[in-house]
DNA sequence: CTGTTGTTTCGGTTTATTCCGAATATAACG
DNA sequence: CGTTATATTCGGAATAAACCGAAACAACAG
């Protein structure tokens, strides 16, 4: 870590740590600020002795981070060794995240409250639990039912619309009551 | 947990699971559950019976999700003891745990990286850093915008757009390249 | 003031996670 | 093949988080 810039590394920290609040292990999302700070493909020597971990624990973390599609690998002409280099474009990568957490937080309650809703109508035992897990899986569906929508419009597009000035209120203008 | 019926509990131990995801305690994610499934006020005491935990557990849970601003204490006639009930509408709960996730997870991450960019651009000593820092501040600025437009809109009115068909499709032909 | 009931704090045990490093596997090359 | 370079797996130690229960605290009625 002492030849990044101080600057460097207090992001790096503070990216460990935000991991954390994510729900993601601190020296994965520390590796994966490494990346995204050097922008030049590293391997996994590299990234041990920037943080100071074990290679085993940079395997793992790599091959987490390979998962979720963030980092990929990259190979460096005369050098044998796996190269590594996070998504370029932060938007793509932000993208990619909420694809995952969307997968792991939502999708799973999502089908639980589907099968529970089911079994509940036709038992028609226990009319009060079925209202109350009704009530959930329609605003779960709902937030589904959007982000269905908006995961495929092109990443352009979406940063296009997002930065407009008072984009909410211009949509609430074009949806009056 | 046995005065519940089958679904119900299996409601809770699903929510307590994700709420693990999310980063929230199992426990206090089932206690929520609970109450959410119970719809009439519960007291601390019923609390630990039907979740089988110790009495301090429930409460610090309580705690922290009155803190959360998603249970509230109820007291009813002719009882002493605190009763606690959650938000009835899903959606008021579900933008009061957005809001939440944001200052936890947007807002320090976006002071520091302001922080580190205001100091870099001072420096003028490492502008590759610089780059690097002040895309990723872009993002956390623009998404943290739309959602301050959006977080005092009327839940009444996101939900009503939210269930329109298609409203991804809608908005984008309003605002066409 | 005192007993009763209800709530919170706190230390310690239990449980889960993270991380290391030795051992093992895989691949490249002579 | 054997040797070297690289990558991964896995058991267990270090660390962190959750949970319990005893004790302290608070509110209140009589």
């Amino acid at each position: 870590m002492t030849n990044l810039t101080p600057t460097a590394q207090k992001f790096i920290i503070h990216w460990g740590e935000m991991g954390e609040r994510w729900g993601i292990n601190r020296t994965i999302a520390q590796i994966h600020a490494l990346l995204y700070i050097t922008s030049k493909p590293l391997n996994a020597e590299e990234i041990c002795d920037a943080l100071s971990l074990a290679r085993s624990t940079v395997s793992v973390g790599l091959r987490e981070l390979q998962n979720w599609k963030i980092v990929k690998v990259v190979h460096v002409l005369g050098d044998r060794t796996d190269h590594f280099e996070t998504l370029g474009d932060v938007w793509e990568m932000f993208r990619v995240i909420v694809n995952n957490r969307k997968c792991q937080e939502l999708d799973p309650t999502l089908e639980m409250l589907r099968e529970a809703v089911g079994i509940l109508e036709t038992n028609q035992e226990d009319p009060h639990t079925l209202k109350k897990l009704t009530g959930m899986l329609d605003l779960f569906e709902t937030v589904s039912s959007v982000y269905e929508q908006a995961k495929d419009i092109p990443t352009k597009t979406v940063v296009r619309i997002a930065k407009m000035s008072n984009i909410v209120s211009k949509i609430l203008k074009v949806f009056p009551d």
